[in-house]
DNA sequence: CGGCCGCTTGAATCAAGTCAACATTTGTGG
DNA sequence: CCACAAATGTTGACTTGATTCAAGCGGCCG
């Protein structure tokens, strides 16, 4: 009775309603957990899949891949977040999941997560939802990469891992472990490392934020809102 | 006996396989169209929709808006395509869906895809998967605008189109009507719009593509590919 | 026919990238 | 627990891709 959907089955219930039973029934699947390293692909792309990665600890993202060796990130998954719901229904990863630290996962056989969506159409809704809220993230990462400069783009992304975060009762909204390298954060804003620093630099002596190394805290929450122009209502996080 | 959503249930069946009888159960849906002029917001952001829009005529987008006035443009819809599948089960639109062309255009209820998305199983996987699609489509997006400059955005995204009117059966792969301005197109592509023009004026001059006003004509589609850095898998087209 | 919208081009400016050096932290084996 | 190596963070000087501003062109529609 370990329940490794516990909180898959937590974050579905933010925006989804399911019964005792729908929820039971999603609990009762087994799924293997594993450890990685930091680094470490889970899942490379072009890789037929037939299990679903759920982040227990630590952070992973979605990672495209270019033919000259470059890649980026995106999209980033914290505890309770499903990485490929996708490929439930689409069976071939088109893209690699990567640990970003050490992370745990636990492997959710996607013919156990199909028979119980073909069971439970609210389950089936619920999961769609899901795939909807990260393609509504997605949507608004296109618009900020095209048409937002560096600071902007940093000042976005704090606002919506503070919501994610506080949403996914993980820390607060403006205080919050971020244990990424600057490289890493380099891929996700489409910046290099070096201006990566920089734009750390000028938030910090905007006394919009401090960066210890490894956690971030938001000083003006207010102003640093007002400047990613922020909108957290694409997170369709309860109220 | 009009069938409105024909083309749509067609769109699926690249990707899907669905029953006679689920193919009907969709077809039998009624669904009243309007014809809009180009520039006109089908769906406003914020706006509590009871409907998804369906493309039949002309070509309509999804875009972002900024509170300083800005817009981004996150994705392009061709006939065929189902704007919002997304408000199915999330009912509040999150972005604007904005007519590019002169579109014509079905509004077809939530309520009855829904029904027949809890009815029959295969349905509703039929419906996440094209939602998945169109994620995937949005996480190339962000891998482009984030990390590839201006003439490459443009060969991207003009692989793409090939690639979807073709399997669309709008056109061929290398030649295909393109009836946007470059101010559109700036809008999608993350750049500005005198900066889309020398970068067409780049790509005529190295004889990867003509472009008379409202066409496009790819006269070295390897070497475009190839620019592009372009694998056409994450459109998920048969082969 | 005239006005407007979209396309085209040039010159000046700016944000971000590149390259390079150095500082600091982390992690590891002796 | 220290010593060293490797990874990460920081800063400066220079280059580049893209923006901005401005002007002129061309074709389509009322």
């Amino acid at each position: 009775m370990t329940q490794p959907l516990k909180p898959f089955v937590e974050r579905l219930l933010l925006r989804s309603e399911l019964s005792r039973e729908e929820q039971d029934a999603l609990l009762s699947i087994e799924a293997p957990t594993v450890t990685e390293r930091a680094r470490w692909d889970l899942v490379r792309p072009g890789q037929k899949v037939n299990y679903s990665c759920l982040v227990l600890e630590g952070m992973a993202a979605r990672a495209e891949g270019f033919a000259h060796g470059g890649r980026h990130t995106t999209a980033l998954f914290l505890p309770g977040d499903m990485c490929d719901l996708h490929s439930v229904p689409v069976p071939i990863a088109g893209w690699a999941i990567t640990a970003l630290t050490d992370v745990r996962i636990a492997h959710v056989p996607h013919r156990e997560i199909e028979a119980v969506a073909r069971r439970y159409p609210s389950v089936a809704m619920a999961l769609w939802r899901d795939t909807v809220v990260d393609g509504s993230i997605l949507s608004k990462w296109v618009s900020v990469l095209g048409s937002q400069p560096a600071p902007q783009r940093l000042a976005h992304l704090l606002c919506e891992l503070g919501c994610r975060v506080e949403g996914a009762k993980l820390g607060s909204r403006t205080r919050f472990a971020l244990p990424l390298t600057q490289e890493q954060l380099a891929e996700i804003l489409g910046i290099t490392a070096v201006h990566v620093n920089r734009v750390f630099k000028r938030l910090r002596a905007e006394r919009l934020i401090n960066d210890d190394p490894r956690e971030v805290e938001i000083l003006d929450l207010d102003r640093l809102l007002r400047l990613a122009d922020f909108d957290e209502s694409y997170l369709l996080l309860p109220r």
